[in-house]
RNA sequence: GCCCCCAUAGUUCAAUGGAUAGAGCGAGGGUUUCCUAAACCCUAAAUCCAGGUUCGACUCCUGGUGGGGGUACCA
């Protein structure tokens, strides 16, 4: 009796089997937890779907079944019928104090799966550009990606994380354009070669927004950003040194944020590296029909689809993002084995870009690429205070937002025990914990309208009390692990009164928990059942303490503490975010 | 114009078609001789509008209103 869910749908239907005769699919067994725990912990509104069909009340229906149901009742405590037709069941206390003892048997496995073993995903996602600012947009693809990579790879997916950057294309071209043409800029240039990573990338900032005016402007500026960008797809000499260089710098800069928000990828992929390749194919596209040539330029007609029409190779014979994607596609295809599917994790304004490109890969090889390619468009962010954007100034880079987060973690430790060394790894964790939980909180579709101060805030639903709450619990377990071993524990020499009950009943949940946010992809499934159950953990260990409880119940309140505490990191860990022992 | 997404408390967010719509922050009140008060407890406060489907609608459908994104040579 792993997890329980399916065996109760199982029961259920060969409880209707037997008292209906009536044979009805998985799917139709609803069976959710009712919001009030009054309810039982799993609730079915079976009788009230089949009402209809089989003419009868829904009530009488609920009866016959629950009374099948009692026939073989194994782990439930009490099936029950509500007005209208609820069907209510309750898990008995053995069943709730057996789960938790799994906890403590099978660790940091509590929460993973094989259900998914055999599955090659390659799950794409953080693809910064390079010369651009690494900003809070950014921040929350990474951190949703990882979080999913985490949770796929829970459920037993092979997970190949892949990293796609943008480093050629006319966001270069006009980074590299201020660095030459605005003197004042490239009066900088040899200065900064000898400061740190952050004054280097502000340059490359400001250098860009000067390039996007030049190129904005038209005439005489435009035509010289276009020309260097040509040079930089041509790989002219006259330019490569330089964009080497900053390229090299954006780099650098990425992996340090990288290691900060503690991302790897296996795989990085580059637009340099792929370019060509994707040109190839844009070209024999052309040839078999699949584009077509449209005002000197290389397009997908996307009408007939009820698609919009994109540019694949430019009047000037550049390849575009589109060119350059089925140049991706087809190395990432061909270099992990099959793959199940590729997930790219990529802004919401690329959904039109994705349609297209999936529609023309699938044209070029229905076997290899139909179905297997999903953009996962989560929302995008924008400040609270208003819309970001680089002219405005009000980019909030990834690293500022960081570093203010660590200001305020680090006035609150408290844990006298703990060296200079130790406080500053605590203050990065707390840091890296409340940015990374204020941005998976949302639903992973909806635009933020992201709150500065909310995102570093310490207490309230954030990361920060959830790893205080393991710190907690943690500290009170060190406590309890010193002393004289206890008397031999046994479920049925105790009852739970209502807090230890509340968490029992959330503790076995967490399986389910996490295959559901892995499946809809919905760290903040995850992140809302955390929270939870270190609330009602909270409550309980306001209410009653621990190291002063009588043997028997300290047992249980042991055990119950530890499986929180466990819950609490394999859940964090799936969202990317770490815990300590202190704080 | 056309396509996609969104609208829930003062505010930022939750709610696989189910029972009394939940939280954080903010507002007001309370809890510490005791295991980490980054905590806990209590109070006030919300489904954009109009129809429809359903035993049951924040959720699904239609039509509005309001906001965001996309819509050919940027990524």
């Amino acid at each position: 009796m792993y997890l329980v869910r399916p065996e109760l749908i199982k029961l259920l239907k060969s409880a209707a089997l037997k008292s209906l005769k009536i044979k009805i699919s998985d799917e139709d067994v609803s069976l959710e937890h009712p919001a009030d725990p009054a309810f039982g912990d799993y609730s079915s509104s079976l009788a009230l779907t089949l009402a209809k069909q089989l003419e009868q009340s829904p009530m009488a229906i609920a009866n016959t079944v629950a009374e099948a149901v009692r026939k073989e009742k194994l782990y439930l405590e009490k099936v029950e019928v509500a007005p209208p037709g609820f069907i209510n069941l309750t898990l008995t206390k053995e069943y709730l104090l057996h789960e938790t003892a799994r906890v403590l048997t099978i660790r940091e496995l509590y929460g993973c799966s094989k259900a998914r073993a055999g599955q090659t995903i390659l799950l794409e996602f953080a693809h910064p550009n390079t010369h651009k600012q690494f900003h809070i947009g950014h921040l929350r693809n990474i951190t949703l990606g990882e979080s999913l990579a985490r949770l796929l790879k829970s459920q037993g997916v092979n997970l190949i994380r892949a990293n796609y950057q943008g480093d050629v294309g006319l966001h270069v071209a006009k980074a590299l354009w201020g660095l030459t043409q605005v003197s004042s800029i490239g009066s900088q240039l040899t200065k900064s070669r000898k400061l740190g990573l952050e004054k280097k990338i502000e340059l490359l900032g400001e250098a860009y927004v000067e390039g996007h005016k030049a190129f904005a402007k038209g005439g005489e500026t435009e035509a010289q950003v276009a020309a260097l960008n040509k040079k930089i797809y041509e790989k002219d000499p006259s330019i490569m040194p330089l964009w080497t260089e900053t390229r090299q710098w954006s780099l650098d800069y990425f992996d340090l944020i990288y290691k900060r928000l503690g991302s790897h990828f296996d795989r990085f992929y580059f637009e340099s590296e792929v370019f060509a390749k994707g040109l190839t194919i844009a070209r024999e596209a052309l040839k078999s029909g699949i584009l077509k040539e449209s005002q000197g330029a290389v397009v997908f007609d996307g009408s007939e689809y009820g698609l919009d029409t994109r540019v694949f190779i430019t009047g000037t014979g550049l390849p575009t993002y589109e060119a350059k994607e089925l140049g991706l596609a087809s190395l990432e295809f061909s270099e992990h084995g099959p793959l199940t599917k590729c997930i790219h994790v990529v802004a919401p304004e690329q959904s039109s870009f994705f349609k297209v490109t999936f529609k023309v890969e699938e044209l070029l090889d229905p076997g290899k690429y139909a179905l297997r390619q999903e953009h996962f468009d989560y929302g995008y962010v924008d400040l609270k205070e208003g819309k970001m954007s680089s002219r405005a100034g009000n980019i909030v880079t990834a690293l500022s937002l960081l570093d203010s987060a660590r200001l305020k973690a680090k006035e609150l430790i408290k844990d006298a025990t703990l060296t200079e060394v130790e406080r500053e790894e605590v203050t990065e964790k707390v840091a890296v914990g409340a940015v990374k939980y204020s941005l998976l909180r949302y639903g992973a579709r909806r635009n933020i309208s992201f709150d500065l101060k909310q995102s570093v805030a310490l207490e309230g639903n954030s990361g920060p009390y959830l790893q205080y709450t393991y710190a907690r619990a943690r500290s009170v377990l060190r406590k309890l692990e010193s002393a004289p071993s206890l008397a031999g524990f046994t479920s049925a020499s105790v009852n739970l009164n209502p807090e230890e009950g509340a968490v029992a009943r959330l503790i076995y949940r967490f399986p389910e928990v996490t295959k559901a946010a892995a499946a809809d992809y919905a760290p903040n499934v995850l992140g809302d059942y955390l929270y939870l159950l270190a609330q009602k953990f909270n409550a309980f260990y306001d209410k009653h303490s621990i190291l002063k409880a009588a043997p028997a119940e300290q047992e249980l309140r042991f055990l119950l503490t530890s499986a929180v505490a466990q819950i609490i990191k394999n859940g964090l860990n799936l969202l990317g975010i770490e815990v300590m022992e202190k704080m």
